[in-house]
DNA sequence: CTGTTAGCGCGTTCAA
DNA sequence: TTGAACGCGCTAACAG
């Protein structure tokens, strides 16, 4: 392995100077620049950036804490964009990612963790999706050893950033829309899980369209279930004219109901997932970019660890319509 | 941050006493050893694994090359158990592992790759669904700089396993299988894409089969997109008695074409990916399991960066019926 | 503008 | 059985 002693000796110059010159130091003349270019050119030299952090003490890699624990693929695809957003952006701001899943720390205590995180020189951390029963991260997040940014979770410190859409506003958005366009009255509306931040906020903004146009709601849990959402559907779809789903796995779980019952009512859904195409069937969803949503997630916990303040960020969403045609490559 | 300096002063020896004690060396009195680890849990010391790296000049990180450039969730679904697969065995070898996902190093050449690689101290590469006209990688591969370990690509040579299940015996169970079950003779093969090692095989798998039961068979190249497996299938299905696709993906394709086109044929697939249920038919299927054969290729490719040779690995299939009902959950 | 020196945190001889 | 000393490859003062 060349080091950048050899390059030294090669270019006839001291350690430190090939240093500079690598690191873009402006006190260096153009004359020995070049020699030192040359020679890292001829010795085919890469500098051994373990090396490198050790010595700028300057080792601050970011773990990416992900849950994929429920096996359908259809979170398989939110989880690929968002390990996608994350590692571009950390190859781009040169920070070093560690992917865990949570499978990998369940068990684990707070202390554990930290020391796991620690050994691996972590100082900042991505949680997508936090439960709220997760009291062992939740701890984590309250002690404040590492930076954190939670995605979808609503906790701000001093070193806790908060990502995501505005769920509330999101939900409110695309079920109005559906309820407008069918003129609908009756809503059946299939909440998530009962430990999801984004369930409760999804909830919320039902409750203000409900009472905003005068509707009425019955709200059945369905724990982000495809086979719950099915179930809930075959039993309340009937004397209901729309179907909201908190989520589009969900949705189309429902909307398979429909089809078996053979009756027609709006359903709409929430995150854009491809899946949804697959049913065969139009509807409205919520489209979230969690690839911009995990790319700006690495931004901000840089600027934490960078010594910023941890605040609050909202990203971006849009309702479209999903369809079959539109999806199929 | 409390280094190896502070436990080795707290407990009154020498530094290279507490290291002997973290790395279980044999020559350590019993008391000596009791006194360091007391104070490595009193000054909740914890081992920076970089600097410990450095000196010992073990850094030997592997690389997972991933290409989920196919926006198609069944592929996502492929790409988290590969990823799983491989995360978890590396956390229990305590290897350090690199993602790469091809998008990120697009356009480099081989020696930027190299550069890349090394830099990041790779020593070990583990790719994932390697394409035949991929030379850049593949120059990588002939020289032999790093450890590889191809999945689904039949290159061996002193430092290259390839590991992945016996594509072309795969392909013939599932036709046999089907063929034999509903008693058919007339094929429709929609085929995989031109680039990718296990078209080919599995085309061998089926010309086998052709001439050992005497049958007939079109070949159509699907190139593993669902909608053109889904025009072959409108175009050439009405006058052949079964569908064998090279993917699942193709094969659902291929099912939604016979509902429009409101006829029966039997449909088997490959990959065993959870989509296949969605279709709401049941049909034969290779299974694959991803995570098995990614945790394996972790473990193939320590072996060759300890010194081991080149080898070809067969991970084993079994053919299944899927169906709805078997997946929602 | 360049070289000397002193570490970063740890593993590993080699004496004692 | 232990510890002093050296070095891994590199960065960062400080001198010159």
């Amino acid at each position: 392995m060349v080091s950048i002693k050899e390059v030294a000796k090669q270019a006839g110059v001291a350690i430190s100077t090939v240093s500079k010159v690598l690191n873009g130091y402006p006190n260096i003349s153009r004359e020995t620049r070049d020699r030192v270019n040359a020679a890292i050119k001829e010795l085919n030299y890469i500098p051994n950036s373990i090396a490198s952090a050790l010595s700028s003490k300057q080792f601050g890699r970011i773990a990416l804490i992900l849950d994929p624990k429920r096996q359908t693929q259809a979170i398989d695809q939110i989880f690929m964009q968002y390990l996608l957003g994350a590692l571009d952006k950390a190859k781009e701001l040169k920070v070093e990612v560690e992917t865990i899943f949570s499978s990998m720390i369940a068990g684990m205590s707070a202390e554990e963790i930290t020391g796991y995180l620690r050994s691996k020189s972590v100082v900042g951390v991505v949680i997508y999706g936090l439960s709220k029963e997760d009291k062992v991260l939740q701890r984590l997040i309250n002690e404040q050893q590492f930076a954190f940014v939670v995605v979808d979770a609503p906790i701000v410190n001093e070193r806790t950033t908060s990502i995501g859409v505005d769920h509330e506003q999101a939900q409110y958005d695309v079920a109005k829309k559906t309820v407008l366009d069918d003129k609908c009255r009756k809503i059946l509306y299939i909440s998530g899980r009962r430990d999801g931040y984004v369930t409760e906020q999804r909830l919320k903004g039902m409750r203000r369209l409900v009472e905003d146009l005068d509707l009425t709601m019955t709200v059945r849990r369905g724990e982000f279930s495809e086979l719950a959402a099915r179930n809930i559907a075959l039993k309340y779809a009937e004397n209901k004219d729309v179907i909201v789903c908190a989520s589009d796995l969900m949705a189309i779980g429902a909307m398979n109901a429909l089809i078996e019952m053979d009756i027609f009512r709006p359903v709409c859904g929430f995150d854009g997932i491809t899946l949804m195409g697959y049913v065969g069937k139009q509807m409205n969803t919520v489209r979230q970019d969690f690839y911009s949503i995990s790319s700006r997630a690495i931004e901000e916990v840089k600027l934490l660890i960078d010594g910023g303040q941890g605040r609050k960020v909202t990203m971006p969403y849009s309702i479209v319509k999903m369809y079959y045609k539109d999806i199929i490559c």
